[in-house]
DNA sequence: CCTACCGATCGGTAGG
DNA sequence: CCTACCGATCGGTAGG
């Protein structure tokens, strides 16, 4: 039998990096201290670091990740041959958002609090994410050429689209929410029709 | 004949809050400290003290310059009858586009550094935003009835409107940048198309 | 996991 | 606009 303390919650380090990601979402990183994190968790601030080596750290984990999940989703998309690019884009957007809804603190972390990250992470990470992007134009250049897409900027397209996904932050603090799938569906229609060749 | 100095480059007031922007938007509000700004002014810190009352009010002054000029904006579209919905639409994206490419810093520290005001301007900021955001979801709504634009959730495509438009900033510091005019001709493509009814 | 504490840095003030 | 300085708080360590 396995411990039965430490799998059910996770590790104590899940759980002070589960709390992190949540503080860090809703104060950002430079504005939460380790006190503020140590209080979440239950424990005196000097105790954290039993479990982890600093704040910097935290950070890390969290934005790799985030990173990792969806590069890893990436290339499970640019493998599937029966696609059109249509089909990967609306397959990436999908998978992408629904990893949002899934991790939402470490997802917004990783979007929006990854410039606090210290070298070589930093590099690493925009690297990383460079390459994300690189792909999804890639495959909307594919479109193009193939008339599927109409004829814009395929790197505009991409940051446009990327950065629409992350209105999923505002709307889970709206007051007036629809359903997870429909806000799906409406997000895919609004970034996706708007790429179509429509004669 | 007026002052010399003062008229230049604004006031000192304008100078110091305009590389405060600068500041925030780099490095984050709580992580810029009054000693960085002071450096990038050239004084000293307490020296900043004689022009500004204290870090919260700079930032108040930067998101409520950036509040109160879209708002203005919005009344001005909401004031015109000769334009439909779509057009109502476009000429608002436009408008809030123009308005980040105009004032880059001071539109993104609203954008995203905004939860760090303190009461009642933090209470005062959001509701001014969801008023903006209400507006803009009802000329949607008035679309949809007019079956100019699909049946979509009108307040799910206006927080995606809003967060694809704050891709200038990536799109900004990307290296591979298209003319500004061009961004924005891509931008209401990608999210106006999609509203469009297209039988 | 805690108590006790470190040096550094923070926003801001006094006084000139 | 400066020098000098305040109390508070920061991330993190020592030692048990």
């Amino acid at each position: 039998m396995p411990p039965i303390k430490a799998k059910r919650n996770g590790t104590k380090k899940e759980i002070i990096i589960s709390k992190a990601a949540k503080l860090f979402r809703d104060k950002g990183f430079a504005a939460t201290s380790m006190r503020d994190l140590a209080e979440n968790v239950g424990v005196e601030a000097a105790s954290l670091y039993n479990h982890i080596q600093s704040k910097a750290e935290i950070l890390q984990e969290i934005c790799f990740k985030v990173a990792n999940l969806l590069t890893t989703h990436l290339e499970k998309v640019k493998a599937d041959n029966q696609l059109n690019a249509i089909g990967k884009i609306q397959a990436i957007l999908k998978m992408h958002i629904d990893q949002m809804l899934k991790n939402r603190d470490e997802a917004h972390v990783a979007d929006r609090e990854w410039r606090h990250l210290t070298e070589p992470y930093l590099s690493n990470f925009k690297a990383q994410r460079k390459a994300y992007r690189q792909w999804l134009a890639h495959i909307i250049e594919d479109g193009i050429q193939n008339k599927e897409i109409k004829p814009i900027d395929a790197s505009t397209a991409v940051i446009i689209m990327l950065h629409a996904i992350s209105c999923i932050e505002s709307w889970h603090r709206s007051e007036q929410k629809i359903p997870e799938d429909q806000l799906e569906k409406n997000m895919i229609i609004i970034l996706v029709e708007g790429l179509k060749y429509n004669d």
